[in-house]
DNA sequence: TTAAATTGATAGTAATACTATTATCTTTGC
DNA sequence: GCAAAGATAATAGTATTACTATCAATTTAA
């Protein structure tokens, strides 16, 4: 996979930034200092002036290519999402089992994330971190209806709109597809921020995560697959 | 339960006030106020300032009853679990069956809230709807291990380990039962919100929401209990 | 090579998240 | 019924945050 990210670009929607930040060497360092950052204090900590002194470079710079810091955010978790669909598409491609469609679908969005050294100004792993941490923090605000409006969640959307359409593929009849999707997704990232942090929470061990067997469990049980 | 809650109070952690809010008319003031304003206006825009101009009270005096916003958020949310585990503890006593018991618990844990006249400085409803939109906010914070070291998030933490034990009543072997019930719990916040806010996410409607009949099914499925 | 766009350096403003002080008002104990 | 203690109101003040504005220096593109 390393060289086909090589080539392709992720591309996130314009609406989110108000300069591209692949555009520029600069707005690169902004992406790769934010991820930093905010995996180190925390996004209610993380501020442009912090950001920018460590860039080198004063805040007015920072607003130049995003409005607030919830934009960055948003920018981010864009991004993450993205990416995994990308990678989605590319691990389920030419599957012909319906079944391990899904698996492999559910496996990619429980596992642990590998850095992947072709995009040199993000480190994957970080920013899974961020993604676990404060991915909700972009979309549980005042602003999300309009933010919906203006297409700032569709990658998210579409992620769940694919692996949904996997699961209607093996079961036409199951009402809730989306809802089971989004359930595990967000469900990964409880259960590994609880491992870290409120391990009474859940049952899986720092180190070791792993939530795909239950989830793959969760989910094939739950479809109920017409017996073939 | 009506007259039963008249008799008994929620009691929250002491280490989240400074000066228990329930001791005084202020303090139950700035409770009701708080859950007014948080669900107006969401937790980033609300401050102790904007507390206080509609309480009629400078912002200092709220300063006496909690350190910041955070613990009232934390206090809020604290109750409502509390509150929930009472409920569940009395809806579940007495019943033999222990998957009867587990599906009860289900529901309690995915219904809709009704007002409880009760107690009457906290809205329910209101309150319900925070805890939606609000609640990981409350731990998804870079506090959260010296917060769980004083006991902060107890009242969660025991509701998981009830609910957690009617599991492995129906099947002991059962590997994963705090990370299935605190995935309903969040998921069932998440799916609320998404209807109301990203339905792409979801397959409820706003107005008929329902997790309970996925969630039932899925857990119960999940757990494989043993054929009787 | 000249204009246009980008960045750096610096300053400033309004709002936020507090802390401090003192006067007033309410309890409670005796 | 009154003094002392405690709670609240009113006000002021500080550091930080979240921006906006200005202008010079530098880079880039026509």
């Amino acid at each position: 996979m390393q060289e086909l990210f090589t080539q392709m670009r992720v591309s996130v929607n314009d609406k989110i930034y108000l300069k591209d930040p692949e555009s520029s060497e600069l707005g690169r360092s902004i992406v790769k200092n934010s991820i930093e950052l905010i995996d180190d204090v925390g996004f209610e900590a993380f501020t442009f002036k912090k950001l920018g002194s460590k860039m080198g470079s004063p805040e007015s710079t920072v607003y130049r290519y995003f409005e607030n810091k919830h934009r960055i955010l948003l920018y981010l978790i864009s991004w993450y999402w993205c990416w995994l669909e990308y990678r989605l598409v590319f691990a389920t491609n030419n599957i012909v089992s319906d079944e391990e469609k899904l698996r492999l679908a559910i496996d990619l969005l429980t596992s642990n994330v590998q850095e992947d050294h072709s995009i040199s100004h993000i480190n994957e792993v970080l920013l899974h971190n961020i993604v676990i941490t404060e991915s909700f923090k972009a979309y549980h605000v005042k602003e999300v209806d309009v933010e919906n409006e203006e297409g700032l969640y569709m990658p998210y959307k579409r992620l769940v709109q694919r692996v949904s359409e996997m699961i209607l593929a093996i079961n036409k009849d199951f009402k809730f597809p989306h809802m089971l999707i989004s359930t595990v997704i967000e469900g990964n990232h409880h259960q590994r921020f609880f491992a870290r942090h409120l391990p009474a929470l859940t049952d899986m061990e720092v180190g070791s995560e792993n939530t795909s067997d239950l989830y793959t469990a969760m989910v094939m049980a739950t479809i109920q697959p017409p017996k073939s």
